[in-house]
DNA sequence: AATGAATGAGGCTTCATTCAT
DNA sequence: CATGAATGAAGCCTCATTCAT
């Protein structure tokens, strides 16, 4: 496919989401200006409007670009040689990439733009329908599922798994700044341990020991 | 004759913060506009300065209300009969009060602002750990706890109640409009129940065996 | 001649008036609020308007009390028993009243007011008439006038003292608010004295010596 | 093609200066509103705050102005032939230039901040002690200081000549708006002449004593 | 392609004034 | 006589968006 130079240059675009990111992050989706953006950036103002036709246009964006890097994510879980490297790499993913927890404000404004805005609202749940469903497959073909706790099916088991992943998510914005990417993702994977061990081990620990 | 007069009058200041809820749940704590507000509360836009100091002001109010319902939902938890029936309780909150999926999207907003105002950080953070340490307490004291799956901790468990909650409540904020409270309520049982059974019902393994 | 009750009780009309004066003088005729002015005297906002009109009024009321006060010192000033102690008088009315500093800014104010406010600049121009007529009068009936520097005219010795008595006041409001009272009256007795040297001393200090 | 990027344009500040001074001296400071200004420019209201950061910057900057001003006109006086030509110069200058007596109210209105805002306080004092030293100086070396009446040393004298067109100024807002520029300053003329022989003929009293 | 000056609507907040009690 | 809750117009300021260069 050949990349037409019309309808905006991959490369600014990024560069115009990466730093609205950074702004969105810090400042909310309609607290942020353009002007930040653009500064953030490096560029005037005026530029954005070459590349996005306006400011709900850059948050359609992100939530677009958001959706591609959950996909991303996904595929990478679904490579992982086991269920719980996969549940492991789903947990950590907003909170190793670049800034700190810089993705976990970004998501929760998402969700909280997602309930007034339905173009955003339609974006997250595809986005979350598709993670369900690859998480569902992926419960469904690993073996330790056979012995999934308390019968519960693939699916319910992919909606537990997710809620806790938001649910912590959640939690990670109210932690101070001062914790480190590696503090959280410490935080991350002891949870998604403990949830994986509750689900997948079976008969947990033996309560006749 | 009774005296409102020192320190504000209660009953106005309830009414502004049931309007600003529905506003703030509408729109977003900063799209939400202050004559939103005061149009909402049937009452003119200067009398809110009058009860509060500033928009941030009526903001934290909110905040601190929540707390409050907050702590109440969790002395009706402590009231009930079993575990399974405080979760319920819990998880429930949000979804039958007055308005439907209101509180969910104020919630989540109240997250977002979190994450760059310190006050009201501060504010979710305490509202947090005194819930977390009410439901630490329950699972600690109720029978259930002994069998608990797989060794896990109170506080362990109550930190995954809560993710849990947390999680379908951003999901909540994803439902179209046109799912009812009652809906909405069922589907939070369910997965309340499914929590439930997966954490206190001993062997998670039928009983048989 | 009878006061009516109606048409206000001076001493509610003077509580306001000394509210006023301490607010117009602290924060400026225009900044300072109908609540400041209330706050001030200790009485609810309404009850200003039991009195006055509205707020031109209030600052009207203050100009004309201005100008009766202007008058009492200029009754004072008549019966001093030298000329020189008439300027002393005149000099140093408005630096050992009540507030130090006070009375400065709200006379400076008063002039800017009245560069807008034909009404007040009306009664301003009035109380200067009235004031620079009493001074003419001193001057031409004293004895030293007979000696008065360089044959100036009695009327053309009042406008220049009072240019000067002006030109104090208004230097006098750039003081840091640290300057006592007394410091300030020091402060303009000194320059009274040396413009008295200088205008009625006859030959100043001859040249010969 | 010019560079006025970087740090606005001082044409631009300027215009909006013009036009404030215009608005400030017909209303004053705090009752000119910030659509008074931009619509006396001829321009938008957003585009004030490019070139000053709020309506105290704008407030600060007329002061800012008013100093550059009053060190021209200093300099203008010290280059004048003779002290009486220099003071001529200094008394006249608040009267002659483009608007008639809007620089006047402004100067009062000037003093009048000055007693609540301590930044204008500090450049007005500022202001008058540059200007005092400057005249003090040219009294100094002045041929006619050394028959100064009275004896009085420069900086006496400085401080009567300062004291008089300050409040000679002041009088000047009085003035029906009838009055003419040059009206204004054959006042302001007049009363300069008086002071200066009254205050360096040496001998007031006729030359043949 | 890129800039940033310019616009003006709209948001937050204050405050003179009124009026029921 | 006195209060202070209530109103709403108006002021300051921000910001998305446009457009001449």
């Amino acid at each position: 496919m050949s990349l037409p130079q019309i309808e905006s240059s991959p490369d600014r675009r990024t560069q115009i989401l990466d730093a609205a990111l950074v702004c969105f992050a810090k400042r909310g989706f309609h607290q942020a200006s353009m002007h930040d953006i653009s500064a953030e950036a490096g560029i005037s103002v005026g530029l954005i409007y070459r590349y996005f036709e306006n400011k709900d246009a850059v948050i359609s964006a992100m939530a677009d670009r958001h959706k591609k890097e959950i996909s991303e994510v996904l595929e990478r879980a679904r490579q992982a040689p086991t269920l719980l490297e996969s549940l492991e790499i789903l947990f950590t993913a907003h909170c190793c990439e670049d800034a700190p927890q810089v993705v976990s404000a970004f998501v929760v404004d998402l969700y909280a733009e997602a309930s007034r805005n339905s173009h955003v609202a339609d974006l997250v749940r595809d986005v979350l329908q598709t993670a369900m469903d690859g998480v569902t497959d992926l419960i469904a073909r690993s073996p330790e599922a056979a012995s999934a706790a308390d019968g519960l099916k693939p699916h319910e088991l992919a909606e537990l798994i997710f809620a806790v992943s938001r649910g912590m998510l959640m939690r990670d914005v109210l932690q101070p700044q001062t914790m480190t990417a590696a503090e959280r993702r410490a935080r991350q994977l002891e949870v998604t341990r403990r949830l994986w061990r509750l689900l997948f081990t079976g008969q947990t620990q033996p309560t006749y020991a």
